[in-house]
DNA sequence: GCCTTGCATGTAATCGATTACATAGATAAT
DNA sequence: ATTATCTATGTAATCGATTACATGCAAGGC
């Protein structure tokens, strides 16, 4: 088989030469085309097929002064639920020409340090952060390098920061959630958090405390457990809820994790779900329709935030930061998937 | 507050400037600090820091002709599985100095092209690849480009292509798994594959057939059934297990998500796990162990495969090829988690 | 005292593509 | 016929860091 040599680096000059014209005409025919005659365009396309050339994005991103790269902060890409999330963003970014890079906050010591090299490196022209947690110190920084409008938000955000942001519906879906087992005929509502200081954490508490007012529902502080999102805090909080003097009879989950968990703790207890514990996750993973039972839930339209949050990186490094004033926030509808997990309460005191 | 313009771009000659030596010793103090004589290196350390200099990656890469990133390669980046090697992966080449690119190898109209696009570009200088299904086109690519020992493979491979690879020890696995029914005192065990033409389909089938000989069992070409790891495939394989008139009592299934699936159906039809049928499953994701019944499975070692596929490549990339004679494929063991969806057969005829 | 050796630093070429500016030729306008 | 306008292309500077080579200076050997 033939082979040729591995850093024969062939530029724009060798094409130059081969075609006849100058570097800098051949450098037009790949960025702008519509100035160069039909003629020698043909001519330039002929010998960069010949020659095998091949732009070398390094000096293009030194002349251009950007990358055609942002960098996806992922907190923990174990999560499923974030990693469809990566799948719509990569898939966006891609026919949009950009390549993705991607960090995991859960690794990385300083994420937003990380954030601020690689776009003060010019590694990468943009960012999405998927990570709430940011610190003040981390958005001073941004704002000392002018980094503003190069990064979005997507599903978590910052709360009084003018940053972009794509996000669910999150009090709507725990309004809804709470709504839902209100119909079964659920009175006494628990709810497992996420973690501590989450904005999502919040917002969804918030909308499960407002459905309970509104319902006018019976209210115990036991029945609100601090959870993490994760399987292991599902299962830790149907510890809680067993010891619990006054039972719940339905439990809002923060996430579909920590509803399974919390599901296989009340099954190894030998209670049942929907029988002895209704149960309402949120997110809607792939897992949720095949659960044991089956697990009702509320869907985050995932390649719509994906899609949504990419998008509007795209558009502001496209106009680089020109229309950036507006600091759009877009919410993503949520929708109430019903299924196996929940049904009517039974009287069974304690 | 105060905010520096946003592209003021302070270059290796500013520091040299402030700090009174060439650019020359300033690059010398970032790049190779020991050439350097300790009073001019502090003078130009204080120079970066009184400027706010950093290093304009492109004109670094330019010159170095490196990149500093590799690019992963995934197949479906919604799968869990994939991702938490992805964060594996990710940390190891973050400690190495190197940021990651991906892609979905679902997303990529020609994923193997998008490979040597990235490698020939300079994009990146190394390529792990989780997909084994790249054409013979893309390799006789790779191979026209001198490009082979830019790339190795992790969990998947190719047959008969020279590549280094890290992967789990499948066969055996297999044969753990089968073993563990025949222990429990099945003989009719039926086994769900992995898609066509996959060589994890190919190596655990065959560590399947070759316990299955060994022990002497019977067998039925309608007991090996057609799947391709998702949950989806699990279901559907339930459906044909229902519909044999000589069922079996137990099914190994290629990933834990098939199992999922498929134990969702078979308790559709009002059969439960393990009661009336034993199921393994091959991964051991997260979840596996709060499903319900929580799944008997092979753990595949994820942060092992990551961390010596990066391992692998930056060892690679260091001796630029020079080493690259000896095709390493590494493989790495898998243990059989023994949970509650196995247990003896009942006497269940059809 | 002279020459060698070695260390620290400076000079300038280089990596490869892009693009502002200049120029030549063709076409249109008067 | 002369000038203005436009189009296609070439010339050369530029992006910013790195590094081969050159230089100067000090220490050590005879």
């Amino acid at each position: 088989m033939p082979r040729r040599e591995p850093e024969k680096s062939v530029t724009v000059q060798d094409v130059a030469r081969q075609a006849g014209v100058s570097a800098a005409t051949v450098s037009r025919t790949i960025s702008t085309p519509e100035v160069v005659s039909e003629q020698t365009r043909d001519l330039v396309l002929e010998a960069i097929r010949h020659t095998g050339y091949r732009v070398n994005q390094a000096a293009r991103n030194l002349r251009r002064k950007r990358s055609g790269a942002v960098l996806v902060l992922v907190p923990n890409l174990g999560n499923p639920f974030f990693s469809q999330i990566l799948a719509s963003l990569n898939a966006t970014f891609s026919n949009g020409g950009y390549s993705v890079l991607i960090s995991d906050s859960n690794v990385q010591e300083a994420p937003g340090r990380q954030v601020v090299d690689y776009l003060l490196d010019g590694r990468v022209d943009g960012v999405v952060c998927l990570d709430g947690s940011l610190t003040n110190d981390d958005l001073e920084q941004f704002h000392l390098n002018g980094l503003e409008n190069r990064i979005v938000f997507a599903c978590e955000w910052l709360e009084d920061a003018p940053y972009p942001s794509v996000r669910s519906n999150n009090r709507k879906g725990a309004i809804m959630a709470v709504e839902h087992l209100y119909e079964f005929g659920h009175r006494k509502i628990a709810h497992v958090t996420g973690p501590r200081g989450n904005v999502l954490t919040a917002a969804r508490r918030e909308g499960m405390l407002h459905a309970r007012r509104k319902l006018d529902l019976p209210l115990r502080d036991e029945w609100i457990i601090r959870g993490d999102f994760s399987v292991q805090s599902g299962w830790k909080s149907g510890d809680d809820i067993l010891r619990m003097k006054e039972r719940p009879t339905a439990v809002f989950c923060a996430s579909d994790m920590v509803a399974l968990g919390l599901i296989a703790r009340l099954n190894a207890a030998g209670l049942s779900v929907p029988q002895d514990m209704s149960v309402v996750g949120f997110d809607d993973i792939e897992l949720a329709a095949f659960s044991l039972p089956s697990l009702t839930t509320i869907r985050q339209d995932r390649s719509a935030l994906g899609e949504q949050a990419a998008g509007q990186l795209l558009k502001r490094l496209e106009n680089d930061g020109e229309l950036s004033a507006a600091c759009e926030i877009k919410t993503i509808d949520v929708t109430l998937i019903s299924r196996d997990s929940c049904s009517t309460p039974v009287a069974n005191s304690t």
